[in-house]
DNA sequence: GCGACAG
DNA sequence: ATCTTGTCGC
């Protein structure tokens, strides 16, 4: 199953992916990887691919993945964690986009949607304030509140890391919007190659 | 059966 | 996700 701790990891790159859409079939996917200290841009790289599959809540992955592996793929520098723009452990099965991306490549993974799937109790108004994200009456991931005031992020384990670790890295990588640069740097490249290269 | 439901 | 102008706020 899956891994959810992870002693004396490095995240020195990380990598953010996302995918966009044109239509019902054409998606573009996007890997950029980000130098996690500095959070410079080390490689981006941007693919477009069809799809058959429809967007299902829980069966997110399946319309998702493909893609987004082959932007990892192309990657020239093997970041030490990815950052997947949905859930992770925060899914009906335990089993979001995040895991499904961890355990296929092996990459300590977590996941950040900027909508919950489970129920949560309001954190703090303060950048760094958080509460647990519950479904069935469990402990699934954490919402998160990046900045002062805004609306938090829902943070949950992909694989290979625990569920402080990953708030830590999400709070790293957002210092001044509500989203982290690795899903805002992402979902840029994808809206660019959405409008530029569509029919 | 009905409603809810990441992007 | 996507279709979309101007507008309010830091």
């Amino acid at each position: 199953m899956i891994v959810t701790s992870a002693p004396g990891l490095r995240t020195d790159t990380v990598a953010g992916l996302d995918v966009g859409y044109r239509g019902d079939d054409e998606v573009v996917g996007v890997c950029v990887v980000f130098d996690a200290k500095t959070l410079d841009v080390l490689d981006e790289v941007v693919v477009e691919d069809t799809t058959n599959f429809p967007y299902i809540p829980g069966l997110f992955a399946f319309r998702e993945m493909p893609v987004l592996l082959r932007a990892l793929d192309r990657v020239t520098v093997t970041p030490d964690l990815l950052v997947a723009d949905g859930q992770g452990l925060a899914h009906p099965r335990r089993f979001g986009l995040a895991c499904h991306l961890g355990v296929h490549t092996g990459i300590p993974s977590i996941g950040v949607a900027k909508n919950a799937m489970g129920t949560f109790t309001q954190p703090g108004e303060r950048r760094g304030s958080m509460s647990d994200l519950i479904m069935d009456d469990e402990v699934v991931g954490r919402a998160l509140r990046t900045q002062d005031g805004v609306k938090p992020v829902f943070v949950s384990v992909g694989h290979k890391i625990d569920l402080d670790r990953a708030c830590a890295e999400v709070l790293r990588l957002a210092p001044r919007y509500r989203l982290p640069e690795t899903t805002r740097r992402a979902d840029t490249l994808t809206k660019r190659a959405a409008s530029s290269g569509r029919s």
